[in-house]
Order: C-alpha cells, then sequence, then structure tokens
DNA sequence: GCCAACGTTGGC
DNA sequence: GCCAACGTTGGC
C-alpha cells in the first residue's frame, strides 16, 4: 500500500466534483515524471491525497483511491501525445472517491508543520501534479484533520 | 550535447 | 497579474 497527492485546480476539477462523479480518469498529465509513477508506481487500492491549487485556500480537500492502474491515456491534448495505441506515450489512472476531508488542510498549515517538513509538496519548486507521499506523512496530514 | 528561448505551473 | 522555478524545444 502506498499513498500519493494529486493536484488539481478546483476551477478545472474539483473534489466536489468527484465526489459527484465517484470515480474519474486522471487524463490530461503531459510530464515524464508523473507519467512513469502512473504507468508503474501507482496500484490499486493505493491512498490518494486531493490537493486544490491554484486558488484561493490551496491544500489538501479530501481523499480517494486508486481504482484503476496506469494504462494509456489516448485523449488527444492541444495536439501533443501520440494517439497510436501500440506505443502510447501518456498514461492514466482512474481515482475513486472515498470522502472529504472535514476541513481543508491548507498548505499554510503543512509549511508549519515541522513533521511534513520533508514532504515533496513544500519542497521548493515542485510543480509535478502527482507525487508520492510516505506513511509517516500520510499519517500525520489526517493528524491535522 | 550545450544552452537560450519559451511555455507552464502555482503561490502570493 | 507578477514572478520564480523548472521542463521542453530547437538551433548550433
Amino acid at each position: 500500500m502506498a499513498y500519493w497527492l494529486m493536484k488539481s485546480e478546483p476551477d478545472v476539477y474539483s473534489i466536489d466534483q468527484l465526489k459527484k462523479d465517484k470515480t474519474t480518469c486522471w487524463d490530461g498529465v503531459r510530464n515524464y515524471q508523473a507519467r512513469n509513477m502512473m504507468r508503474d508506481d501507482m496500484r490499486k487500492g493505493d491512498g490518494v491525497l486531493f490537493y486544490h491549487s491554484n486558488c484561493a485556500e490551496p491544500g489538501i480537500v479530501g481523499i480517494a483511491e486508486v481504482s484503476k492502474e496506469g494504462y494509456p491515456d489516448t485523449t488527444i491534448y492541444k495536439g501533443k501525445g501520440n494517439p497510436d495505441p501500440d506505443n502510447p506515450t501518456w498514461y492514466m489512472v482512474d481515482i475513486r472517491y472515498r470522502r472529504k476531508l472535514k476541513r481543508t488542510i491548507t498548505l499554510a498549515e503543512i509549511k508549519a508543520e515541522p513533521a511534513l517538513a520533508d514532504m515533496q509538496l513544500v519542497k521548493r519548486g515542485n510543480r509535478l501534479s502527482v507525487m508520492p507521499v510516505s506513511a509517516a506523512d500520510w499519517e500525520a496530514l489526517l493528524a491535522l484533520e
């Protein structure tokens, strides 16, 4: 069992939308590091922290789980990526809604929490839309809730 | 293979 | 809207 954090802009796809949809495919990721994690490392049942970025109060707003392991992302995206089904460049996973947090654990809070200083999220310049979270950080985060 | 230009992300 | 960080692209 591993843990992950996935970022989404609430204007584009929010936790409330996921709650309504129950499950969604995480398409449109066009970053090789994130692609590799989705293709190679994420397993069904892994925990996912759902993070809202680029908004008034960035932070973790809910929990989901991986419901389908990496498979080719065939959505054609601004003419980039390849639609060749035999040799896909991009991959995605499906995630399923588990629950919303009782409150948003804000980025500011996470930064202020010494136990979470090692989280990739608070490392300088991290722009990955999918990143691994340690079991210890997962526990520490949910303790803040 | 170097590196400048450019595009995107995302906090503030 | 600004700007820092960083990935990608393309000329050489």
